[in-house]
DNA sequence: GCGACAG
DNA sequence: ATCTTGTCGC
């Protein structure tokens, strides 16, 4: 269950970059998943009141897409946002609030980028390397690639590759009709063509999927409270 | 040097 | 990301 450290996170921007284009050689990106029955969704936003990472994890059965546990973790704001190295200011909080879940997923969705980042190491692929579990990006937006708006149909399902240095690094994916497309990109263990396969499989009708949608959603509500633990993994009980 | 720039 | 009410379109 627990993972062991694979590094520091509050390092200076030059030595972050350095980790990062370090940490990119080992992505895999051939798929490497078992039978998907859970799939877990993750976010952070702040929490102005505590002037605090607010991090959350959002647990769904899969194909049904129930919601089976949601975990909040908040702690300290550690670094400003920098283009390129968002995965030092969400990822530990994130980690944080995953090492709540007593279900472990067996694949994980992000909000931002996986391999579609300058270096190959968007948050998705970060956190994919930390955990070892398949990951996939998210975004909402485009950070770095280009790719041919004109052939992108308008209906929810289609999608066109997303280039950068000559290298398909992910798809622009339209999840619902007329809706500005998402950013899609394997972040770990897991390909380009089954990471769109599993983001569409897992849409609701809504821009972005079940799992990210509900763990946006959940990271910015600041009155939800994490709920007492249950027993099962506690050390006592009550006498 | 200039423009771009996940959240 | 966050600031913020109504408004336009499916
Ligand atoms: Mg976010």
């Amino acid at each position: 269950m627990p993972r062991p450290p694979l590094h520091e996170w509050n390092l200076k921007t030059e030595a972050a970059i350095a980790l990062q284009n370090e940490l990119a050689q080992h992505i895999v990106l051939e798929d490497h998943l078992g039978e998907v029955h859970y799939v877990a969704g993750v976010d952070m936003a702040i929490n102005e009141e505590h002037e605090a990472a607010r991090a959350a994890v959002v647990l769904l059965s899969y194909p049904d897409l129930e919601i089976v546990e949601r975990h909040i973790y908040e702690e300290p704001i550690r670094m400003p946002y920098v283009p390129g190295l968002l995965s030092f200011r969400e990822a530990p909080s994130v980690i944080g609030a995953f090492e709540q879940l007593r279900q472990r997923p067996d694949l994980v969705m992000v909000d931002g980028q996986g391999i579609a980042h300058p270096r190959r190491l968007g948050i998705a692929a970060h956190l994919g390397l930390w955990l070892e579990i398949p990951t996939i990006g998210c975004a909402k937006s485009l950070l770095t690639g280009k790719y041919n708006k004109e052939e992108l149909g308008e209906e929810a399902g289609s999608w066109v590759p997303l280039i950068h240095r000559k290298e398909t690094i992910g798809a622009v994916v339209r999840t619902r009709t007329r809706v500005n497309p998402l950013f899609i990109s394997p972040g770990h263990l897991i390909s380009l063509e089954t990471s769109i396969r599993y983001v569409l499989a897992c849409g609701k009708g809504y821009r972005l999927p079940e799992p990210t949608r509900q763990a946006d959603k959940l990271s910015k509500d600041n009155d939800w409270v994490e709920p007492p633990a249950e027993q099962g993994q506690q050390m006592k009980l009550w006498p």
